[in-house]
DNA sequence: GCAAGGTC
């Protein structure tokens, strides 16, 4: 057996290795069998298994956080909710099965949900079975093969990195969040706010963005003054700045203008001119991919991987989580440049790289061993249903262009510098033009803003052909009027907010977090209410500033990012077999634990300063309207963390008002679960256990939306059906109705109510 | 109620 980490690896390493019978083992589940060498390839979804407090630390007041450090029984490991079916499939063919290949991907997570999730469970039935690993570095069937014939010894090390890191982040997250959040219980209440949660990656995060903040709500602006004239040619206006911008000193640039504000003629005293190349861009990983989809869409991190997700899910693009940019040497493109040469707007391009026989792509530098740069698979015009909305349309066309442009000529830029005298005082202007788009052809959004060609001074420049010329110098050229001298005061500016753009990039340059869970980070400051976006610009809120600000004299080791990357550090020494992994958990426990008492020590402190909160009531910054004093509850609704996007609703109107469909809300550990209206505030309750689901048919008796309840007991799900309309009106009436399965007129056929045939 | 990391 095979074991792999997600459906489309599972396939493909199956694929590659014979002909494939495919075994639904659960609804959604297939194990992948290839006959001719008597293998099952069993898929995974990512870990398997995370790491939760044990029943008697799951209650925050039951215990005291601090022994979630000290004691090692504190944390123990389940079996996520979905796991149920890989769990079952990993028992049967343990069973029946000699070998064990891991076959999951090739870094030190893959290591740990191989070894460490998946492999229990296969060891338990099969004691005696063999285990070796496939190190797979892309899913192409050459490579699958070749390490098929070259299976590795399992990489332990590796998965025990992976493990520590799972270990130390719920330690560490799980014992601060919840010490932070009980020593402000009564702040936190009285702003509406359930939690401040602690971890390592999330919390530096908010550190960095708090110095931010900081310098921008603590700037003072400086003021200086700068001159420029603005110079006249033919119908353009070009603007040329003193040599000796910007003045600090008024009185010196105030004199300057003085000299100079009514001079009539600038002389040209040398044009400078060269030329440069700009090479295209590199292959898509994805932070890239992230960073260029957030700027030029301005569209936030998470949607943007998301959509990643959703055209990866329709074949559409290949795998979007990618540290690679660069493609292996037998990458097909040329399938994939043909499939374009039908576009109706990339196929001339496509077209004019074949005739040129452009057809290998530039390559990048980091080849992490994982997936190939991110690729459109088919070429899809913007009218094709296979998009599913506009945004999918949208990052559709930018990695299909970004990718043609890896194949395209390089873009040429000319840099003009031209240095003027007006009155003996020196003033200088540059213009950068775009001599040749190259790439930029099809992919314009890669370009910067260039002016306009000015062929005056290439005339200037006597005829010389300038494309060819690095630098030409020449002196006394002619003048231009000046139109006006501008004599200005400015102010310097604060240091720019951050975006999810430029945030991403500084994740990236910090080492926090990873390609998958960046967008993710980001998200949960915001939910906590520690952070906001307004115009696409990210604010920290009071009560994420407040944080920091009251955290940094007690906690500022764990705060700056030094810390993550000491701790990756030790993770890296247990992959590389120098240090054991109990060890170096122990090491970073005993560290967090000195840090975890300072802390209690630092408590007065601590509320003392956090009380401002409570005092002004406050936790957001910049919204007028929302700074209320003296009010001890005001958070509105806009600034608890928005699930509202998030809501099911019914079609049918709510049976009280009927004037609202009604909201299904289901809370986090799905132990409430009701419909209720927004308008008149009518409930519907729904069972206790199982998980709801709205579906497209409405209840013939009653009109109200059919839901089904799944139901998940040990490893095996079951459906049933219920019209909470009905069901409510049962509960009430004691009757017991509702239940689909007991109705006497209708049942449910494919999901939907239907007439229940009649055998005469 | 909590982290960060995978992944449908």
């Amino acid at each position: 057996m095979i074991i792999s980490e997600k459906m489309k690896a599972a396939q493909a390493i199956a694929e590659a290795l014979g002909p494939v019978q495919i075994i639904s083992v659960s609804k959604f589940v297939k194990v992948f069998y290839v006959k001719s060498k008597d293998i099952y390839v069993i898929p995974l979804r990512g870990h398997i298994q995370q790491y939760k407090n044990s029943p008697a630390y799951k209650k925050w007041n039951a215990r005291d956080p601090r022994e979630i450090i000290t004691n090692p029984d504190a944390i123990r490991r389940f079996s996520n909710d979905f796991a149920g079916p890989y769990i079952s499939a990993l028992e049967k063919y343990g069973k029946i099965c000699s070998l064990c290949i891991i076959g999951t991907d090739a870094d030190v997570e893959g290591c740990s949900i191989g070894m460490i999730d998946a492999l229990p469970f296969v060891k338990q039935v099969n004691p005696s079975i063999r285990i070796k690993q496939l190190w797979l570095n892309d899913l192409s069937q050459n490579s699958i093969v070749k390490a098929y014939n070259n299976l590795i010894p399992p990489k332990w090390s590796w998965a025990y990195s992976g493990d520590a890191r799972a270990i130390l982040d719920a330690i560490i997250g799980f014992s601060a969040t919840r010490e932070v959040s009980l020593t402000l219980k009564p702040i936190l209440k009285k702003i509406g706010v359930g939690f401040t949660s602690i971890g390592r990656v999330q919390t530096s995060l908010l550190y960095l963005l708090y110095l931010r903040e900081h310098l921008i709500r603590n700037f003072v602006s400086k003021p200086f003054w700068s001159l420029s004239a603005d110079l006249a040619l033919k119908d353009r206006t070009i603007v040329a700045t003193h040599l000796k911008n910007n003045f600090t000193d008024k009185i010196l640039a105030e004199s300057i203008y003085n000299k100079i504000k009514n001079a009539k003629d600038a002389y040209v005293v040398s044009i400078k001119k060269s030329s440069k190349k700009i090479l295209t861009p590199t292959p898509l990983n994805t932070s890239k991919t992230l960073v260029l989809i957030t700027k030029i869409l301005k569209i936030t991190a998470k949607d943007a991987l998301k959509t990643l997700e959703d055209l990866y899910l329709n074949k559409i693009i290949s795998y979007p989580r990618t540290d690679s940019d660069v493609y292996s040497k037998t990458y097909d493109h040329l399938s994939i440049l043909q499939k374009f040469l039908i576009h109706n707007t990339y196929g001339n391009y496509v077209k004019t790289r074949f005739r040129l026989k452009k057809v290998n792509p530039r390559q990048g530098k980091v080849d992490a061993g994982d997936h190939s740069p991110i690729t459109p698979l088919i070429s899809l015009e913007p009218t094709s249903p296979k998009f599913e909305n506009d945004l999918q349309k949208k990052v559709y066309d930018l990695i299909s262009r970004y990718y043609l442009a890896l194949f395209g000529d390089p873009a040429e830029e000319s840099d003009t510098k031209i240095l003027f005298s007006i009155k003996e005082e020196e003033f200088i202007s540059r213009l950068s033009v775009l001599t040749d788009q190259g790439f930029y052809s099809i992919a314009p959004f890669l370009s910067k803003k260039y002016d306009a060609p000015l062929d005056f001074f290439d005339q200037l420049s006597s005829g010389k052909d300038s494309n060819k010329t690095d630098s030409t110098t020449k002196t006394h050229l002619g003048t231009l009027p000046v139109k006006k001298i501008n004599f200005r005061e400015k102010g310097t500016q604060p240091p720019p907010r951050y975006n999810d753009s430029s945030l991403l990039k500084l994740m990236e340059r910090k080492n926090l977090g990873t390609k998958s869970t960046r967008p993710s980070i980001i998200q949960i400051l915001i939910d906590r209410s520690y952070i906001e976006r307004k115009n696409r610009m990210i604010f920290v809120m009071e009560l994420g500033f407040l944080l920091m600000d009251a955290l940094k004299v007690i906690w500022l080791p764990f705060l700056d990012p030094k810390f993550t990357s000491n701790v990756e550090m030790q993770l890296e020494s247990i992959r590389k077999e120098k240090k054991q992994m109990k060890e170096v958990v122990k090491d970073v426990k005993d560290e967090f634990l000195i840090l975890f008492d300072k802390f209690r020590q630092e408590k007065p402190n601590f509320l003392s300063k956090m009380n401002v909160l409570e005092q002004t009531g406050n936790i957001t910054r910049g919204r007028d309207n929302l700074i209320i004093s003296n009010k001890k509850v005001f958070v509105p609704n806009k600034t608890r963390p928005d699930s509202s996007k998030n809501y099911k609703y019914s079609t049918a109107l709510c049976p009280n008002c009927k004037k609202n469909p009604m909201k299904l809300v289901i809370n986090r550990d799905y132990t409430k679960k009701f419909f209720v209206c927004d308008n008149c505030n009518t409930f519907l309750s729904l069972p206790k256990k199982g998980t709801p689901k709205i579906l497209k048919s409405k209840c013939l008796i009653c009109g109200f939306d059919v839901v089904k309840i799944t139901r998940k007991v040990r490893n095996n799900s079951y459906d049933y059906y219920l019209c909470p309309k009905c069901w409510n009106q049962g509960l009430k009436e004691k009757t017991n109705e509702g239940f689909c399965s007991k109705c006497k007129d209708f049942t449910i056929e494919n999901g939907k109510c239907v007439k229940k045939k009649e055998y005469p």
